[in-house]
DNA sequence: TAGCTTTGTGTCAATTTTACACTATCCAAA
DNA sequence: TTTGGATAGTGTAAAATTGACACAAAGCTA
């Protein structure tokens, strides 16, 4: 593999961004981190819109999707994973987008294929903050948006669907958890991504069986109920069972 | 929704591109339809690679797919999955691929994003032909490639694991067989895109368990064995099916 | 100390999975 | 026409998994 062309200077490529759908979760309910492109495009449609940019000429997508994500959080080394391109021609052009790509872009009727990632991050690692492309950023719950900026929404939605898969075939919900969590809190969180309620005592022996918690001797404190017991994820059962995979469809 | 860029003309867009992996079935293995680049790079790297080309800017992915599909096997109306997007800075700047690109692209230089897809088509419907963008093109099974132009290799891989993926939630398979087909080639196909043997007993019973198939009342002719029954495909059944989804891990 | 809230636990029936071997049918060759 | 070769087609029993279901234990609060 040679290098043939040295890029002495990185520019932006006006054709391709990224956009990275960020999930959370509060231990109650799956969250997004949306930014709020405040009101110069609120008199036209939605607000809020996933946190992306145009990706650099030098650096390939995981690069571009983990900037983005650092620079809106702060975090590096988080669990990323492509959901795939989105590339409608009219895609950034509705009305109530052109205003402020005007006011980022320089150049704002290029077309734009985007690159859509989604992220694990464990919410109790971050709270939200100004970033350069974003006054403000929050979590919104998953379950109370309803629109989204350019095609944001149906990003959002094919988020959620490659989470759902994904999940029933890694652990890897466990990234956006609390290093110590208890097994009710793991057990909302899968009910949320699923999107369905699960029976208690038939997901805890499954998720047991799975072996990749290491149960703690510590208990919850402070809460007005019995509590529960803490555990941690065990990074090499994890590793083994990757290799392994655990495959679902029996054939 | 509104178009606020009529464009007259439409142009190629020098920075993406699609490239698909065009599976078929031989009724043996899982074959992948290649075109030969000719001896014009074959002295510093592989001659085969995915069929692919640049999008224009009045299509979007999904039809520069269905575009680059038709043109090289005069195809349309098939089954067709993104896989995803590959854009590392370098992955068309390999030696051995410069000289290719110098012959057929304008910007032969310019940092090209690529956007993968695969297709499922039955072989039956489709004998290589030439077409504008490759002189031949042929079908290689899949566990025989062990290297191809750009990243291709890379994305193949992906394609093959998407697949494999898929085919566990969703009946496809169904697209590479011809209309009538019998039980041993269905439970063949599967063995060879999971790449592992089944049991034919469990297989079947498996599959018939399904209820998509509808005997025919009708036999393989000129077989030096016993005729195996030819099944067709139902597809009222899978409309159903796809709508209650069949999902794998218990939860 | 009484009451509220959530944790944590077991069993049984139904279903699914896995492993496994022999006969039936057709063609071809002798 | 008989025989041999090749693949089709079929059932069962043991093991594992799933799904449905209810109540006592632990801590907090008032």
């Amino acid at each position: 593999m040679q290098h043939n062309q040295k890029k002495i200077n990185s520019e932006l490529n006006p054709n391709v961004s990224v956009d990275c759908v960020i999930f959370g979760f509060d231990l109650e309910q799956l969250t997004v981190l949306l930014i709020d492109r405040g009101e110069i495009s609120s008199a036209f449609g939605p607000r809020l819109a996933l946190p992306g940019n145009l990706i650099y000429d030098n650096e390939n997508l995981d690069m571009a999707a983990n900037r983005v994500l650092d620079e809106l959080t702060g975090l590096n080394n988080i669990y990323l994973e492509q959901v795939g391109a989105f590339g409608d021609p009219d895609r950034i052009h509705k009305e109530s987008d052109r205003e402020w790509l005007k006011s980022i872009r320089a150049e704002p009727e290029a077309r734009v294929i985007t690159v859509a990632y989604f992220t694990l991050v464990p919410m109790s690692n971050y709270k939200p903050q100004a970033s350069s492309f974003a006054k403000n950023a929050d979590w919104v719950p998953v379950n109370e948006i309803k629109e989204l900026a350019f095609d944001h929404f149906e990003i959002l939605q094919a988020a959620k669907e490659k989470l759902k898969q994904k999940i029933k075939i890694q652990p890897i919900g466990f990234n956006l958890l609390p290093e110590k969590f208890t097994l009710s809190q793991l057990h909302r969180l899968y009910e949320s991504i699923l999107d369905k309620p699960l029976d208690k005592r038939n997901f805890r022996r499954k998720i047991q069986k799975l072996d990749i918690l290491t149960s703690l001797r510590e208990k919850q404190r402070g809460v007005p109920h019995k509590p529960s017991l803490l555990y941690e994820f065990n990074e090499d059962k994890y590793q083994e069972l990757t290799q392994t995979g655990f495959d679902n469809f029996g054939f």
